[in-house]
DNA sequence: CTGAAAGCGCTAACAT
DNA sequence: ATGTTAGCGCTTTCAG
């Protein structure tokens, strides 16, 4: 899986055939094009696209018209080998299907093309061997930075070509990867989710949520027993289940809670978790929040459409794409200068819980 | 804003900063440091990592070991700028935040990486100087193909870069770019979704779309006429509305049509129009289907939790997705051996109307 | 089977 | 203000 072989032999395009193509299109027109038409030096016509100090103004028109007009474009990757940098930044995430990562993407692809850099998506699945081989080719194309959404356990290959490259963790935190990171402040959602049901009466709480060898399934958890804690209630541990996020491992976890514990309350530990729970309990045809006050992790805009609305945790998406996106561009241009990037900072975005109709009070 | 400037120069992060970056960090290892430290010379260590034939496996084995003993990655914008063309693909669409696109985008990323390519992501935001930067800038890094989806008008710049590289439309399609394209089936998908609302006795039907000057917007409102012709009855273009995809024109819009026309039923045009559309029926706390009835477009797992179950339009996204995915790496197969590729070629996919609780027969 | 050398397009000293 | 030159890392003839 993780064979560190430096060609992508699993290549289905062979190399040497692509090697032969764009020659059948057209050759891209070059500086040294320019040049010969203009009957100058190619230095002279990279200065003059590069707005150099000591260049004519005469010429630098001169240049310009002539490079639009044969619709020259400066081939980045002569320039990436030259300056040892590409403007290419990487974002690796365990799947972009889900709204989150796609609004983070989107976000930073925002950001970074602001900054002139250029983002790559690369979707890892939760398997350490395509995140391996993503981090590998993003270092092959000499990328300025990555940011990263970790799987569990990265490779030992990935955790050595990572400090190649200035780096940010996002949503999820691995400690030993010793880097930037920005997430959620997950055990304060969850913590708030559970206080919010105790409160209003509550005892007998499931909770759901994704494996705890995530920092998020971690801190999850560790929310709704601090909520217990500080309520000055025994956590029973019976009623803390992780799953896979897919259907069947929702499906059964769910019916095994609901048939031995009979909780009166649940809080989801995930987003999709989110989707999987409220498909279920819609199968079994519970009245939420009657027979089961219910709790989501995540806000989309089809919150207020199940059953009267529910009671959901808000994460602050937008915040954390941009911090994710400004934070990498900063980082960027610091190793650009050669500043060792100083000790690793954490930030914390509060997700806040807003309280529709899916959980109810058992108060009298 | 689409100024033909060969450099980036609204970089915020300076060229000649980034330049001397990396260095900072490590110089990574290449081809000769390996070479050197075998005591051999360049060319040899390149074929032994190619696997080339006439290799002796002794030597194949010890340059394998050194590799991956320093971390070697291979130099990707080295290898490019020789061979001519990268592993890079690039994706273009207006925005990702939907869950339409971020699907496709999803699955053409693996498509790519079975094909040992690499997806880049480029958000246009519907602007065509965006666009004419994103190919642009794919063009520069020598990009083997590109997929896209097409901005009302590209600038003459995308439009004259674009051919440089193979490339198909997808979602919609401009006629005038002449290349092959995978999309929906639009015309089809709004003429079932009215017909399905004439068959069960509804004349007065208004149809919210897109702007007319997208493939996509045309066809629809032309599959909403063709229903009614069909059926044999006058169309009436009053009830044809058509408004940008935010919140703001599509209350505008419905509120018109609503207060003036008194229709039985509406047929939204596009997937965001139907959130927009569904959130302002919410505020408007009509009964639906009894005061109205609904038909969406796009089918996801919230279809079914808004009202009763929301009766819409499903897109075959994967399908799709992954049709485009393998045409794209077929088509850079060929540009590589120089193959003229065939006349454009297009496909529709077909999507097909959800019946569930949002529309009501007015027949007795 | 392996080595030497040239060159892809661009940039940055170093000349003029 | 412009020209010359060297070289980034890799591949690929052409020679052994």
């Amino acid at each position: 899986m993780s064979a560190a072989i430096p060609n992508p032999s699993r290549a289905l395009v062979p190399r040497t055939v692509l090697a032969a193509s764009k020659r059948a299109i057209a050759a891209p027109p070059t500086i040294k094009d320019i040049a010969r038409d203009l009957g100058v030096a190619a230095s002279t016509v990279t200065r003059a696209l590069q707005g150099h100090p000591r260049i004519s103004e005469a010429m630098r028109a001169k240049v310009a018209a002539a490079a639009l007009a044969m619709g020259y474009v400066p081939d980045s990757t002569a320039r990436t080998m030259r300056t040892k940098v590409s403007r290419l930044v990487g974002f690796i995430a365990p799947n972009v299907e889900d709204n989150d990562s796609a609004a983070i993407a989107c976000a930073m692809a925002d950001c970074c093309n602001r900054a002139g850099l250029q983002l790559v998506l690369a979707v890892s699945n939760d398997d350490p061997g395509q995140e391996a081989a993503h981090i590998r080719t993003l270092i092959g194309a000499r990328a300025a930075g990555l940011i990263i959404v970790p799987t569990a356990s990265p490779t030992d290959e990935a955790r050595m070509l990572i400090r190649r490259l200035p780096y940010i963790q996002v949503i999820r935190r691995l400690a030993e990867l010793d880097s930037d990171y920005i997430v959620f402040d997950d055990e304060h959602a969850i913590r708030e989710a559970t206080k919010h049901l105790i409160d209003t009466g509550h005892r007998r709480i499931a909770y759901l949520g994704s494996l705890a060898r995530l920092s998020t399934g971690m801190h999850r958890v560790e929310g709704y027993r601090k909520a217990f804690k500080r309520a000055g209630i025994a956590v029973d541990e019976r009623y803390i289940r992780t799953t896979a996020p897919d259907g069947m491992g929702v499906r059964e976890a769910l019916h095994d809670m609901l048939s031995t514990l009979a909780p009166t309350a649940i809080v989801a530990g995930g987003s999709r978790i989110t989707v999987a729970m409220l498909q279920v309990i819609d199968a079994l045809k519970l009245d939420v929040p009657r027979d089961l006050s219910v709790v989501g992790f995540g806000d989309h805009v089809w919150s207020n459409w199940w059953r009267d609305g529910l009671t959901t945790v808000c994460l602050p998406i937008q915040e954390l794409a941009s911090a994710a996106g400004s934070l990498l561009v900063r980082r960027v241009g610091e190793a650009a200068q050669g500043i060792a990037a100083g000790p690793a900072r954490g930030t914390r975005f509060r997700p806040r819980l807003i309280p529709r109709s899916t959980t109810r009070s058992l108060k009298t």
